[in-house]
DNA sequence: AACTATTTCAAACGTTTGTATCAAACGATC
DNA sequence: GATCGTTTGATACAAACGTTTGAAATAGTT
């Protein structure tokens, strides 16, 4: 067996490297915040990981693979207890799954920071984050949404009402701050749950779907 | 006046930066990367902006400020043509206006993923963003709202409403490249209109809204 | 045509970057 | 407790970075 400090050294560098790359983007981060913070040699990075892409690679590897894992299993978990959920029960544990699921507040937000920056400026981690998690937990979601409204809903359809659920829940993670900003004092107790209840309403009345003249 | 030539340099200069800044990130971007692309001599960015951090923030109130005002001129003049819009038109106008208004795609590409980077990164561009055309325009949005759905929604209802429609018309942009792997060969021609369609009719059914008791 | 202000250019500056080196310290096995 | 493979630490290095400089070139004015 190795020793144990080792370990804790490579997994601190894991932890204080993927908080600074979720912070403030991997170009932005120096192989030397990452050991300062860790605590490290600057020499442990390239020990352990070989470079500091190699690095920003495991960390989606060890870290956010597993966490993505934890969120999708949240969301089948709490749709097994029911037998034939509705479209609501759906929306509704994807949306919990996310925003109030395993994830404390400060690895949630870590987490959506990460995959944004993936999608936005995508590297080698990005097919390993569509593959891996994005197609299965979409697939699920898919399939899921058709089993609960059978009737007049498409592949395409299905798809394209998983994205819109998906773009709430990573846009009102990304723009908190905007978002009190707008709301200004109003920001009453629990935003959190108002969001939650609102992304679950808004998304379920967006794929209840039908004819749209309720405008006045 | 000035010459002709400089003015040609110092606007070259701004139009490949917003577009490296756009593509890579601003750290991710070196200004001889910058200079080399403009065809021009490594000084001349600090010469005409100070140093890169001033040149990025002109990029934002030279080319991002006047294009976010032109789409959302857009936005209302689509909005004046009719006397009391319902809420159907005030969606799809506001979605037209980002998804087919006045921005080429690449101008749009860009413009949306420039945005998402203050978002997701703010520097001390973030503030002008949100003041100068985040604000204005869910103001806009919102009383639009307000006016053609007058019935039961708050002020917060309606924040959260345009919040969600915003989120769908960054997001759709932004992971176009998941949605096209996802789809696959479903793929047919205009995948943009029917994604406008979409976007249109989900988040009119979400502001729409009401029960949700539409699930099997 | 001469002069002045503005813009471009090549070259260099001092830092910071990612990475490599190698001896010292450590843990495990015999 | 000697030995071996593994991990740490201080230091070094070349490359790339943002920025500065001062002279050459250009444009505008008289």
């Amino acid at each position: 067996m190795k020793n144990h400090r080792n370990e804790h050294t490579r997994e601190r560098i894991l932890d204080e490297a993927e908080a600074l790359f979720a912070l403030k983007g991997y170009h932005a981060v120096s192989v030397r915040e990452i050991t300062g913070a860790a605590q490290c040699n600057l020499a442990a990075v390239n020990y352990h990981f070989g470079n500091k892409q190699k690095l920003y690679l495991e960390v989606y590897r060890q870290r956010w693979l597993p966490r993505a894992e934890r969120v999708h299993q949240s969301f089948q978990d709490s749709l097994k207890s029911e037998q034939a959920p509705s479209a609501g029960t759906v929306v509704q544990s994807l949306a919990r799954a996310f925003l109030e699921g395993p994830l404390s507040d400060e690895e949630r937000n870590r987490h959506l920071r990460l995959v944004v920056g993936e999608l936005s400026q995508p590297t080698e981690a990005f097919d390993q984050v569509i593959e891996r998690v994005f197609r299965p937990l979409l697939g699920s979601l898919i399939s899921d949404l058709r089993a609960a409204m059978p009737a007049d809903m498409d592949q395409e359809q299905a798809v394209l009402n998983a994205f819109s659920i998906m773009a709430m829940v990573l846009y009102f993670n990304l723009a908190r701050p905007v978002i009190k900003a707008v709301l200004g004092a109003t920001d009453g107790s629990d935003l959190q749950t108002r969001l939650i209840d609102h992304l679950v309403e808004f998304s379920l009345n967006g794929i209840a779907g039908g004819k749209w003249e309720t405008g006045k």
